[in-house]
DNA sequence: CACCTCTGGTGGGAG
DNA sequence: ACCAGAGGTG
């Protein structure tokens, strides 16, 4: 036998060896799934097949550069760099990339991410002349993201009787006219969102036979990892390309299934026995990460939901400890008993920082615990959020690049037209947009021969300035990398140096973010080939945009860096912790108050809570508080209904009502909550009001009236230097203190008779030169 | 045209 | 509580 295969128990061993035809693994929480996937893999290549024939989808990126390099590590050699492997959205964006030519689509499509889409959205919705607070883009980005992943089209979508009943009885009959004018407007800008990486992958494969036939050849062999959570349109696509081997390889678990939402059905995985002939059935039942008592509790748990796979997870690890469970006063209370097991546990029993994981079921929830992380020193790291190429800086500078790479992309022109502030204003851009919609071609275009369009002859100066400078950076695209293009566009433009001279606290974080992303450009740049999971070999600016749409906070922060983990049960999804916090057990928050309308909708928030669980190797805290700020409200919670779903014996509550420190403030919490439900709170409502009547409306000093001379006649003001007095419209007579401010938009400081210093902007006040007396 | 302030909306998870 | 978009003002 291979020593790879020695470390494998029998089931395991069987799952790697079944290499020929139709496989589902269903492998239980913390039964080595990833290390069969693995071995699997190397199993295949050491059998004769060619990593080129081999497709692996995994959940996130990181989990592919992990298995090729463990694979590598298992066969002693380079091979692994070949494999196809990725998510399902960079594996596709990397064929879309050599294909989407035949769609129409340029190879260098965007790829539009939630942001970008809904911004799209709106701007659609407007020019149908629906209204945006009816239409709200949110709702209607949710409803065409949930089409596409049906694989509806558009036409399709308004055709279709039920789905047009639906949207009429939601009161958005139009819904399927947004998702039409959308999908073109998305066509047009050569840009795709991250639904259109599936639902134009099977166009690809369906509309081409010979598309379809060059990728069933080439990936002989398929591997989908989280099957689970695979959506119709995946499922489709895996469908296609696996018709003619037939050797698809699925690992799920459907207790782990939580991504309905994202348009995943359970049904694929249930499914997946009756569309092939022989299906072979693997069940991994050994969990070799949790103690008894871990294990036990998720038994239970889940025992509640109805359709479900019979299995039985087993240990052969110790009993371990109780669960410790915890009610706090307030969210603020939760976050500090956390902290300080963290801190007790640091001390008394030496676990490192990245040993803990405290995981919620939203992003808002890691407020509190941030805070009193911060307040104890302990290091920690946020995953989720506000991911880094979210910040304003960072979505700036890349679309720029954008702009440069794809110039039909007119989100990413409307967003640096003007910034740095260049003179071309609302106005214009709208001006442009018209026009590009009246002749049908790209608001680039229009730009491109601006002069056509009338705008003003300042503005048109300006355009072209603009363009040409794009077109300067775009020539240097053939000859250079990412790396040198982004630098160049850096020190060309205005904006980076405008960062770097604000000197707030945050003008240099932002500053720093460039820096941080143009080194993350140069190591796009530097990377061999065989190390990344997504492009090969190519460097060019377009293959780094089109990756980093892609990436997670996963991809991109070091999970063995020694801080705290917080992240939403959701991000923890294939994680393991030795001790791990899962916070807000309260009923409305988890089960979420929108996730309790329907069974399936309360199962899938119970699978939720048996994933949080069995993310624990060895402690398992579960807290939850009375009270907590929503919308900067206080609320009151019950505890969650899964609390109550776990047997007592299992459950160690000596901490409940959370030691002296907690009563304390607990205490008091309570009786100013108590106050403020009584009515007595007001308090702070009238003492502003109060304030604010003393300073007078808005807080600004009243204006002394003044009446325009009778002769009042606005004056050149280019004629206009320091020294010079005048008179203005509404605050009387003063002297010219200062001239400053660019040339398209000078401005004077002006200090007045009877109204002190003001700043007066010169293109839209009215002065008038009062002549001086002895000329 | 650009900046500032004030107001109202926000229900959740993510590639 | 917080942030985006509307609206006023220089």
């Amino acid at each position: 036998m291979q020593d790879y295969l020695k470390g494998l128990n029998e089931r395991q061993r069987e799952a790697v060896i079944t290499t020929e035809g139709p496989l589902m693994i269903i492998a239980g929480a913390g039964s080595g799934k990833t290390k069969v996937l693995t071995t699997r893999i190397a199993h295949l290549m050491n059998k004769g097949v060619d990593a080129f024939n081999i497709l692996a989808l995994t959940f996130t990126n990181k989990a592919a550069a992990e298995m090729k390099e463990r694979v590598e590590h298992i066969l002693a050699n380079r091979e692994a760099r070949n494999l196809y492997i990725g998510t399902f959205h960079s594996v596709f964006a990397r064929i879309l990339r050599a294909e989407a030519h035949r769609l129409g689509y340029p190879n260098a499509f965007t790829i539009y991410d939630t942001d970008d889409a809904k911004s799209v959205v709106k701007a659609v919705t407007n020019e149908l002349n629906l209204d945006v607070q009816h239409y709200k883009p949110n709702a209607v980005y949710n409803r065409i993201s949930g089409a596409k992943n049906a694989l509806v089209g558009a036409k399709e979508y308004m055709a279709d009787y039920y789905l047009q009943q639906e949207d009429m009885r939601a009161n958005r009959p139009m819904i399927g006219h947004i998702y039409d004018a959308y999908q073109k407007r998305c066509f047009k800008n050569g840009a795709m969102d991250f639904d259109d990486l599936l639902f134009k992958m099977y166009e690809l494969l369906k509309t081409f036979p010979e598309v379809l036939h060059k990728y069933q050849h080439k990936f002989k062999y398929i591997l989908i990892d989280e099957y689970q959570d695979t959506n119709p349109a995946q499922y489709e696509i895996i469908k296609l390309l696996g018709a003619v081997s037939e050797n698809v390889c699925v690992v799920g678990d459907d207790a782990q299934s939580i991504y309905s939402f994202r348009g995943a059905t359970i049904q694929n995985i249930l499914q997946f026995q009756k569309d092939y002939d022989e299906v072979k059935v693997i069940k991994l039942e050994q969990n070799y990460r949790s103690t008894q008592t871990i294990l036990n509790i998720a038994n239970e748990v889940i025992k509640n939901n109805k359709g479900q796979i019979p299995k039985t997870l087993f240990t052969e690890n110790s009993a371990g400890e109780k669960i410790k469970l915890v009610r706090t006063m307030t969210d603020n209370d939760e976050g500090k008993f956390v902290a300080d097991q963290i801190q007790e546990m640091r001390l008394r029993n030496h676990f490192k920082n990245k040993e803990f994981a405290i995981l919620y079921r939203t992003n808002a929830q890691s407020r509190s615990f941030e805070e009193s992380l911060r307040r104890a020193n302990i290091p920690y790291t946020i995953y989720g959020g506000i991911s880094f190429y979210q910040r304003k800086e960072i979505k700036d500078y890349i679309a720029y690049l954008r702009i440069i790479v794809n110039p039909k992309d007119e989100e990413a022109l409307k967003r640096i037209i003007n910034y740095p502030v260049r003179g071309i204003g609302k106005t214009s851009v709208d001006r442009a947009i018209l026009a590009a919609n009246e002749r049908n071609i790209s608001m680039w275009e229009v730009l491109t021969d601006a002069a056509a369009s009338g705008f003003r002859a300042g503005t048109l100066q300006a355009i072209e300035e603009f363009v040409l400078m794009i077109k300067s950076f775009h020539s240097m695209l053939g000859s250079k990398n990412a790396y040198d293009v982004a630098f160049h566009v850096g020190k060309q433009t205005a904006f980076v140096k405008e960062l770097f001279n604000d000197k707030s606290t945050e003008g240099v974080q932002r500053y720093e973010n460039v820096q941080e992303l143009l080194n993350s450009i140069k190591e796009f740049t530097e990377t061999p080939a065989s190390e990344e999971s997504g492009e090969v070999g190519d460097k060019s600016l377009g293959a780094y945009l089109q990756q980093i749409t892609l990436l997670t906070d996963s991809d991109q922060k070091d999970p063995d860096a020694d801080t705290v983990k917080l992240m939403t049960i959701h991000a923890a999804k294939g994680l393991e912790f030795p001790v791990v916090f899962v916070g807000g057990l309260e009923e409305g928050l988890f089960p979420n108050a929108m996730s309790i309308n329907t069974r399936d909708e309360l199962e899938e928030e119970r699978r939720l809570f048996y994933v949080a669980i069995t993310r624990a190797k060895g402690r398992l805290y579960l807290t939850y508080a009375n009270t907590r700020y929503k919308f900067g409200q206080l609320q009151q919670a019950d505890a969650s209904r899964f609390i109550e779903e776990i047997p007592a014996e299992y459950l160690d509550k000596s901490f409940a009502g959370g030691g002296v420190k907690n009563q304390g403030s607990s205490k008091l919490m309570g009786s100013a909550f108590e106050r403020m439900n009584r009515g007595f709170g007001g308090t702070e409502k009238s003492e502003k009001s109060f304030v604010s009547t003393l300073i007078g409306g808005n807080g600004k000093p009243k204006e002394t009236a003044h009446t325009p001379s009778a002769n009042f006649v606005p004056s050149d003001v280019s004629k206009l230097e320091e020294g010079m007095r005048v008179e203005h419209q509404k605050f009387g007579f003063g002297n010219v203190v200062k001239l400053e401010g660019s040339s398209h938009n000078p401005v004077a400081t002006i200090k007045f008779d009877a109204n002190g210093e003001k700043k007066i902007m010169l293109n839209y006040a009215k002065l008038m030169i009062v002549p001086t007396t002895n000329e």
